[in-house]
DNA sequence: ACCGGATGTATCGATATCCGATATATTCAC
DNA sequence: GTGAATATATCGGATATCGATACATCCGGT
C-alpha cells in the first residue's frame, strides 16, 4: 500500500524530536503517551533504532549510568541516547505529513461518525 | 503493534458494506476514492478476499459477465460478488473504531499542526 | 479482421515488518 | 539477599504486501 502507516518509526522519530532519549525510556514514554497502544517490544525497538542509525536519522552516544563517565570501558548499566539529526528532521516532517494524509483518507472510507 | 492500522481489511469491508461489488471493481473503487493513495493490487487484493471469506466476513457469488448467467459453467469472463455477513458488519464496527483510535491516537505523538 | 488495451481472477517468490521468546547484566527497593 | 525494574540486544517465525507473472475475455478503433 502507498499509505503506509509506518507508525514505529513516526512515533520513534517524534519522541527523539522532543528531547534527546534512550531506548527503553522511549518505549515507556510511547506506552503512556499512547494509553498504553503504541508497544514498543524490544525486538521492534532496538533494530528499527538501529535502522535509524544506520540511516543517519539519529546520531547516538554512550552514557554510564552510574560509573566514571569519562570512561566507556567501564562496566556498569549503559543508555545509548539518540538525537535527532537534520537528516531525522526531514524524515519526521515527511512522515507526519504522509500520517496526517493517511488518517485522513481513512475516514474517506468510514461510515459517518456515529452511524 | 496493538494499534494496527490494518487499512486494506478495513477498507474492503467498507466498500463491500455500502453495496455488493467484486474485486476488481473494488480495486477501482478504493484507489479513486483515496485519489490513488489506496492501491489494492492483485496480490494484495485476493488473498484478502479469500481470507475475508474464509472467515465468514463475506459471502460470495458468481455472476457470467456475458453468457447465459443460469449456466455457472458457461465460458466467458465471470465475476465473483461480494455481500457482508453480519459477521463482517461487526468485524467493519471494529475495524472503524480502532481506525479512530488509531488516528486519534497517532495524533498524540504528531508536533502541532504547521508547526 | 485484427490488435491493443481494459477487464477480471489468481498465484508465486521475495522482502519487510513485527512479535514472542529469550539472553545477559546491572541497579534498586524491601 | 532476593526479586522487580532497568537496559540493551538477537533469533526464529508468522504475517502482510508487492512486483511480476499468468491466463482468458471483451471492447474500440482502424
Amino acid at each position: 500500500m502507498h499509505a503506509k502507516a509506518d507508525t514505529h518509526e513516526l512515533v520513534i522519530l517524534s519522541l527523539i524530536a522532543e528531547e534527546p532519549i534512550y531506548g527503553y525510556a522511549l518505549a515507556k514514554r510511547a506506552a503512556a503517551r499512547s494509553e498504553g497502544l503504541v508497544t514498543l517490544t524490544p525486538a521492534a525497538l532496538y533494530p528499527l533504532l538501529a535502522r535509524l542509525e544506520a540511516d543517519k536519522l539519529v546520531s547516538t552516544s554512550w552514557e554510564a549510568v552510574k560509573a566514571d563517565p569519562a570512561d566507556e570501558a567501564a562496566k556498569g548499566r549503559r543508555r545509548k541516547w539518540y538525537r535527532l539529526t537534520a537528516k531525522g528532521r526531514k524524515r519526521l516532517d515527511q512522515r507526519a505529513k504522509a500520517a496526517r494524509l493517511f488518517a485522513k483518507t481513512i475516514e474517506a472510507f468510514l461510515p459517518a461518525e456515529g452511524a
